[in-house]
DNA sequence: GTGAAAGCGCTAACAG
DNA sequence: CTGTTAGCGCTTTCAC
């Protein structure tokens, strides 16, 4: 059972293990002849190099990490994530590189992930959630620690970022619902620590003129219905929600309908991320896709690029498309004003403008 | 630049190495004065041990991984694997170990990955998606790394299952759609060659009597669309499909009522694995809630036992729950039959039993 | 073009 | 209880 390394592999071929080391990855010039019997013996003993030797060794890792700090309940119900996973995934396929992903229950663990992995676990990390002054840009910073930012971030940095204008579509929705005589419309965000919650919360407040209406959720289905209760005993209670997700959207969609309201009439209502169910649901939800999967592949792409030497660049990932669906719809017959069929297939031909950092 | 080693540590504490290794693993007695100046020592320096090294001395990592065969967009889309893993990573989290999570495009690279693996790079997997008679666990006995199967798998293994009951909410549904009436009831089933697809194919055949109106799909959205779209041009179409996912039940029903058909009075449909957003689409959708997050939470903790040297078990995880909704009914007013409350809150509570393996 | 040898940072005998 | 000493399997100088 003891495993076959590098000197089995040598002793096989009739060679020494440098010469193996050297056949296996060209880094320099090796006969053709010997080229072939040590492939030969690698493939017949079935030979792979060892990771953590080659770590040990190179200090890389062929591999990159997220690391979570959320609830990995989370995980299950966000539409976000696991569409984002399966884009960095389609890349880091291409060169058989690994994901790790890490869930931390604190701070403290996190910190102490984030270096582990900087000490030959992982190549670079993959940043989510960012909040305003995210401590943890400085921390790989000081680790070394190659890394890519999935969502605005304001400070000067030396990271790459991967960002979209969530204020858009924001703006767009409300004008929508200001279109069809909505005049007093709330918001359901996540939790404003977040840049990109913050970044919804300040374009709707900046829309409709007052945060009266706005309340700070956290993603969760059960914080939806509770907002939404908040919001719906109001005096003035609003005639349209618009939420940070889905998960939440549909929460409060529930919850209104139990309390007698009819959607749209009653009550219209907007979610963000685009569940791949959210256009069947009864009423469709109007939602704003937002290209999970593109930005995971740029994500990826972009931290290869910097684990490799590459400057860092700012690209902006412009895929968000508003679908305006029946839930906040007056005339319940229409659906999407904007090409519904736009799905995973379409989203890689999405308009991806590249400008460099230049800080 | 230089990372600080354990030689700094001990240098700072003012002990060896050794010391300093065993004051962290508690492997052997410390003196508790000692204990303190490393852990003191280590703390100031910010020292976390280089994952790579120890890997390479101890063989261990600290890491279980999934590996992958199948397309990336299928994560996305799929409602099984993200809160399976929701529901691994509960369990890792507890002790600071990672989930490496790789997508292979063909089988020469599957193969290898397992192999890489095995050199300390993790120290189990888990296996999904299984195949009657598949090549991976002769693999992984042969690695000697250890492995949970997730799924039935009927030849004798030494490693430790988690399985479900996939037959008996197959006939319940049957037996409810008999119950309305139906008489021609059609079964979009997944891949045939994964033992999971199998059994509720097998299931439906039994209850049915024939696999006339058995159609092989993939559990993308496509082929659940294009499957509808064969059995709706029969002759004697079917009033009843069930399928054996929801993105496809959930294709089936858009492609039916595009066509003119009224679900479910013209045609009844029923999913499995029961979306977070199923119980919400018009007509709600009927499905079988599979209880994702408790496979995961049993899978990863049997192979973390595994690991630890206990012997394999298989572990009947039962958390198989039909929520009868709409899309089954004839009275179209009625919810659920089953409590429809049954999410991930309840579901810890399911009748977990446990049974050692006998062969 | 190839071989020999020195580490990478840690753990685990073996001494004391 | 603590120090010394070998490695774990690979890469990478440095010689030849």
């Amino acid at each position: 059972m003891s495993r076959t390394t590098i000197a089995d592999v040598a002793r096989e071929a009739g060679v020494t293990k440098a010469t193996v080391s050297h056949a296996m990855s060209g880094k320099r010039p090796i006969s053709d002849d010997t080229r072939a019997k040590v492939l030969a013996a690698a493939e017949r003993l079935n030979w792979v190099p060892s990771q953590s030797a080659r770590s040990l060794a190179t200090q890389t890792a062929n591999a990159i990490a997220v690391v979570l700090a959320r609830d990995p309940e989370v995980i299950a119900n966000d539409s976000f994530f696991p569409a984002f996973i399966a884009g960095v995934e389609s890349v880091l396929a291409e060169t058989e590189t690994a994901l790790i992903l890490q869930v931390v229950p604190d701070r403290a663990a996190e910190e102490r992930t984030y270096r582990a992995l900087s000490h030959g676990r992982a190549d670079g990390a993959l940043l989510l959630d960012l909040r305003t002054d995210d401590w943890r840009v400085p921390l790989l910073e000081e680790l070394g620690l190659p890394a890519v930012l999935v969502g605005a971030y304001e400070q000067p940095t030396r990271f790459s970022c991967v960002r979209t204008d969530d204020a858009e579509p924001v703006r767009e929705i409300i004008a929508h619902l200001r279109a069809q005589g909505h005049e007093r419309i709330a918001h359901v965000s996540g939790p404003l620590e977040y840049v990109h919650s913050r970044v919804r919360a300040d374009a709707y407040t900046d829309a409709v003129g007052t945060d009266a209406l706005l309340r700070e959720g956290d993603f969760t289905a059960a914080s939806g219905r509770a907002r939404t209760a908040e919001l719906l005993e109001l005096a003035d209670r609003p005639t349209a929600v618009l939420y940070s997700n889905d998960t939440m959207a549909i929460a409060g969609l529930s919850y209104a309908r139990s309390n007698g309201l009819s959607i749209p009439r009653d009550l219209a209502i907007a979610g963000f991320d685009d569940d791949h169910l959210s256009a069947h649901l009864s009423p469709a939800l109007t939602s704003v896709s937002s290209g999970p999967a593109a930005r995971g592949r740029a994500a990826a792409r972009l931290l290869q690029a910097d684990i490799l030497g590459s400057d860092p660049r700012t690209e902006v990932v412009d895929c968000n498309v508003v679908h305006f669906r029946e839930s906040t719809s007056t005339t319940t017959s229409s659906q999407s004003t904007t090409t519904s069929s736009q799905s995973t297939s379409t989203s890689t031909g999405t308009s991806t403008s590249t400008e460099s950092t230049t800080r």
